[in-house]
DNA sequence: TCCTTTTAAGACTAATTTGTCTTAAATATA
DNA sequence: TATATTTAAGACAAATTAGTCTTAAAAGGA
């Protein structure tokens, strides 16, 4: 698959996140609703936490949102927090790292489709999906 | 990263031999060449065998062979043989199955990006290859 | 026929990823 | 200040993936 698991739960819980009107959300509540285990859940927000992707907050009242605007949240910037650098420039063969000085022979075909690959996730906030996930027409779980 | 290590290993092999003019290679002379674990690349060959992808024979003189023409086998064949159908038919967010009946909220946009890749992986085909392959110019290992 | 070479099959081990659990630290509020 | 609630941190366990090793079976050639 694409990504990790981790980093799809990072994915899922970030839009729900971002489409609570309130700053501040339970992890509990997440993990509720997106049915996945609560502390690992947990150690995946905190990575993100990390990467002031999201901030928290201890105690009562306490919970995760989002550190900056939902427009300037990308899927990559989840991606990367999480599984790290290795989809961005990884070889399509698993050579030691993609380049144009020592092309492996799928290079130039690969490189056009990573790319369209990449601006989608640079592309693609997570505003996009607010309504979307508010309306509960669509999947989140299962 | 997009497939499983052994998905990559079966393509660079399958690289290799369809560039290989005789029609059996040893996968001594595979593993050795590209710097695979022979015992791991005999496995995952052998995957590829059991979905006639790549013929065999046993014995002195024996090895792997190309079951097919090299322009009717596409990555994709490969990939499904060594991975399965997760990457073909997974929703982005690793809900059940991806479908256009219960989607989640990125299938719209992730739908398109999707039909890209498996373009990209069901139009390419191992005899592209093959001139850059024996060409030794390109990467192949490391 | 017998020996050697090579793939097939599968048991086994190692590494990585995924998931669980316990304890500590922070904070709201009574 | 004391208590309850919630995230942080990290040890630990389970599951999956990656890799190793041994033995069997097939096939060519002496
Ligand atoms: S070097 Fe292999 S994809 Fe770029
Ligand atoms: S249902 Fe999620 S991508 Fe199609």
């Amino acid at each position: 698959m694409l990504f990790s698991k981790a980093c799809h739960y990072a994915i899922r819980a970030a839009l729900y996140i971002s489409s609570r009107s309130e700053n501040i959300v339970p992890i509990r509540e997440i993990s509720d609703e997106l049915e996945i285990s609560f502390h690992f859940l947990t150690k995946i927000l905190q990575q993100l936490t990390r990467h002031h992707i999201l901030t928290s907050l201890k105690g009562p009242k306490g919970g995760v949102g989002l550190n900056k605007p939902a427009e300037e949240i990308s899927l990559k910037s989840i991606v990367l927090a999480i599984d790290g650098q290795d989809f961005f420039e990884g070889c399509l063969l698993r050579l030691d790292k993609c380049s144009d000085a020592h092309p492996c022979p799928i290079h130039d075909e690969w490189k056009p489709v990573r790319r369209q690959l990449l601006n989608f996730l640079e592309s693609t906030t997570l505003d996009q999906f607010q309504s979307k996930v508010k309306s509960k027409k669509f999947r989140m779980k299962v």
